[in-house]
DNA sequence: TAGTGAATAT
DNA sequence: AATATTCACT
């Protein structure tokens, strides 16, 4: 794994190099990101010798767990309050469900200071790409399966209350939505079962006879989002591929259309307005040139980051001084020529299949046009 | 139907 | 404020 001619330092320093190339293009080399910045990871580690931290912190709010990539894993879904998608129907893989679940309670105060720097924020895209919270992957259960099973929970183990159907169908409007009961005032979930047992798994798969409420938020774990990215890719991005096509792809049992549509969406949006950017708070902060279906920075603001290590000037598509080469797409033609479809196999910049499975010497280059590989 | 955008809920 | 779910339109 790692390049025996290369000391450790120097061959990180190349993987920074090579992230901060390629981190210019989130959306079209999102697992190159990843697999970089996970290569860094690891590199750090060892050369650090132990690992100091890695709490796995952590939000209760969706239980992450990184495993390494690839092999499929194991999904779970917290939450599920009720309600279970369409059971069946489809072509239902098989599931198997294996479980050992070390429960965590929801009582959680979160009052922890938060130390309000900018770091707390998602930054979502980002997050997407350098999510590396605890990379000591250590106890990976994660069965590999040929696809990943969605496990349903119920979190927390509330339920019954009274749930009160105010689903009222109006033909026109049919605007059911759960009223506060989340709130119940009384009770955290405390259910009879010992506070420590791990609280009762209802496995929600064809329970609920209930009308629809609303269906419980799910989270995208990392795992979840890899498996996305992944699709997405395979599809030739964000803009070409289609939930459905995405869902498929995605193999993760009882993840639903409809989630993965929403997911799209905002995946869309999020690296539509920004696809990176991390000024502080001052908006119209760092321009960004939209090449092709592409944005680049201008080096100042991309630069600075980087590392004063080795000369500088590296990376970091300048628009000005056009090195970079657009995909083809559209050009730049300036009529207004509206960005969206052609309907569709218009581009798609990598298609590949296995877009992974480069050593990672490749670095070294400081200088090359690297930038965007792909020339038309 | 499935995709997309927007409203709405949490 | 962000993200997920549902609605509405095509």
């Amino acid at each position: 794994m790692l390049p025996r001619k290369m000391g450790f330092r120097e061959y990180i320093e190349a993987l920074e190099e090579e992230r901060r190339k390629i981190q210019v293009f989130p959306k079209e080399l999102p697992l190159s990101l990843e697999l970089v910045t996970q290569a860094i990871e690891g590199c750090r580690q060892q050369l650090s010798g132990t690992v100091t931290e890695y709490n796995l912190n952590g939000q209760s709010e969706c239980s992450e767990q990184t495993s390494t990539d690839e092999g499929p894993v194991f999904e779970e879904f917290i939450p599920i309050k009720k309600r279970a998608s369409q059971d069946s129907v489809e072509e239902e893989e098989e599931e198997e469900e294996e479980e050992e679940n070390e429960d965590e309670d929801e009582q959680h105060s979160h009052h922890h200071k938060k130390t309000t720097s900018d770091k707390k924020k998602s930054d979502w895209l980002r997050s997407v790409q350098l999510w590396n919270p605890n990379p000591p992957p250590t106890k990976e259960d994660v069965p590999r399966k040929a696809n990943v099973v969605e496990v349903k929970r119920n979190g927390g183990a509330f339920q019954p209350f009274q749930r009160e159907e105010k689903s009222v169908v109006v033909n026109g409007k049919a605007n059911n939505y759960a009223p506060a009961i989340g709130k119940a005032p009384s009770s955290p979930p405390v259910p009879a079962t010992s506070s420590t047992g791990p609280v009762r798994i209802i496995d929600s798969k064809k329970e609920e006879k209930g009308q629809t409420q609303r269906k419980q938020r799910r989270c995208w774990s990392q795992e979840l989002h890899k498996r996305f990215l992944h699709a997405l890719q395979q599809l030739g991005g964000a803009d070409s591929a289609t939930p459905k096509q995405i869902r498929e792809l995605m193999k993760v049992d009882g993840l639903t259309n409809d989630e993965v549509k929403s997911h799209l969406q905002k995946f869309r949006l999020h690296t539509r307005r920004s696809p990176i950017m991390h000024n502080n708070g001052n908006s119209q902060a760092a321009p960004l040139f939209l090449v092709g279906n592409i944005f680049v920075q201008p080096p100042e603001y991309g630069a600075v980051a980087t590392s004063t290590a080795s000369g500088g000037e590296l990376t970091t598509v300048t628009a000005p001084t056009g090195i970079y080469t657009p995909v083809a797409a559209h050009p730049p033609p300036v009529t207004n020529t509206p960005i969206m479809n052609h309907s569709h196999s218009q581009e798609r910049p990598n298609n590949n299949h296995s877009a992974q499975s480069n050593s990672p010497a490749s670095s070294s280059s400081t200088h090359t046009i690297t930038t965007t590989s792909y020339v038309p």
